[in-house]
DNA sequence: CGTTAACTGTTAACGGTGTTCACTCCGGCG
DNA sequence: CGCCGGAGTGAACACCGTTAACAGTTAACG
């Protein structure tokens, strides 16, 4: 059977048991935040024993950071069905869409937002260029706003800063990454970094709680936002009520 | 001696200890991220016995809190000495000052900044109206801030959105706090909040290594970025190189 | 088919953590 | 002086990630 890719019956089973794990622990990230998923208890949830993951996942970061690949897709896929939901919508709005989309991923899954976006910080190592399942889940990820943004531009190029205005140290970094947005000038790749950059901001700032102090609820300054932010790159946006 | 404080000698030798406390976990915290700062790793610091910390402070957490609000305090010191350094600076200098120190602050201390603005996700509990020493000392922080924006469209009202164009509810939650702007109309205190949340996102963003597939150097895109605020504001600044 | 090797799981143990308890000091107060 | 209370101790508890040595099952190969 399946004799091409050797795929034997514990192989499978490897594969389920895998899935299982990760459900667990996602279980445990839902109910008791990022401090709750331990190697323990992830084994305790599933009746096993803790050296037992260890036939899985090679350490307890191993298994976090495969949880982070696997949320990385799941936002992605979550994006993009949203993307592509609406039929009806144009560029702009599927941009307003996956915008909110991530918002309200965010407001529903904290642990896990904190998670994919908060402070890595404790490793500020050598510089490892991140070959990691989890970095290319999160270009993936990324991808979905850039592609996005760069397939606006390419209908309808927004007007942009000029090179003179942004200043030559920054419009040479800009530059660099052209090819990767399309082949957008700088001025335009400029403004898509400010779109992600301000979007980014903004639901960090909810998530942590770092706007309770002036909105109780921050869902109307979100869209107030994410209307300057369109309207930066060009589109007519909706007005609010 | 002093008896209207009531301060005795051994008030003072505590007073002592908890300073020496929280020194060495900050130094830890310096050296080692924020999980090398614990309970036991702090008794060792100083040739102490891990309970005896109990003495001083009534668990982990709390030890913790007291550090983010030293911490909060040493930070807002920073920015006011920065505002207040140099006479020749006018409102607007001043707040591009800050900005620029806060960055500044952030990229030298991630451990802390992380510590300070990162997710505090886990811990979604009842509706606590934070009093706690760290919250505080978080609002002297921000008024810092706050402070500075409000002079500024004291000294020259800059040029805000309509109420219509933010919509009735967004005005309605900006004009509960117009009292605490210094009766600063909606629009501005949404112009303030736009300020805030972009500087703070910029930040975060690049501290938590954000930034890293699209900037090696964020410093001329946090300039740019702050030149665009700056503009906002009415503020006349100073153009990139 | 039988043997062998790899895979999955176990228990025991090590060093680490935050925290509590019972106990000893000793300085300052009445 | 006597004594209370604060400071500090070591032992212990329950948890954590991780490793080692061991047993049962399953797949692969001659």
């Amino acid at each position: 059977m399946n004799l091409k890719t050797g795929e034997t019956r514990r192989d499978r089973q490897r594969a389920a048991t895998v899935a299982e794990i990760k459900a667990a622990a996602r279980k445990l990230l839902l109910e008791g935040g990022a401090s709750a998923v331990g190697l323990r208890a992830v084994a305790r949830e599933l009746g096993l024993s803790a050296p037992a993951l260890y036939r899985y996942f090679g350490s307890h970061e191993d298994l976090i950071s495969a949880l982070i690949a696997d949320l990385y897709d799941e936002l992605t896929d979550t994006l993009i069905a949203l993307r592509d939901g609406d039929p009806e919508a144009d560029l702009g709005g599927k941009l307003f869409l996956i915008a909110g989309g991530l918002r309200d991923w965010a407001l529903a899954h904290p642990a896990e937002f904190g998670l994919l976006f908060g402070a890595p910080v404790p490793n500020p190592l050598a510089g490892d260029h991140d070959l990691t399942p989890g970095h290319q889940a999160a270009m993936r990820f990324g991808a979905v706003f850039k592609d996005l943004v760069a397939q606006v531009y390419r209908q309808q190029p927004f007007p942009h800063p000029s090179d003179e205005a942004l200043g030559a140290e920054l419009v040479a970094q800009l530059q660099q990454k052209s090819e990767f947005f399309d082949g957008m000038p700088a001025g335009a790749v400029y403004l898509s970094l400010t779109y992600w950059t301000r979007l980014y901001g903004l639901i960090c700032m909810e998530v942590f709680g770092q706007l309770h102090w002036a909105l109780e609820d921050a869902g109307a300054y979100f869209q107030a936002q994410l209307f300057e932010i369109g309207e930066a790159l060009g589109l007519d946006c909706p007005l609010p009520e």
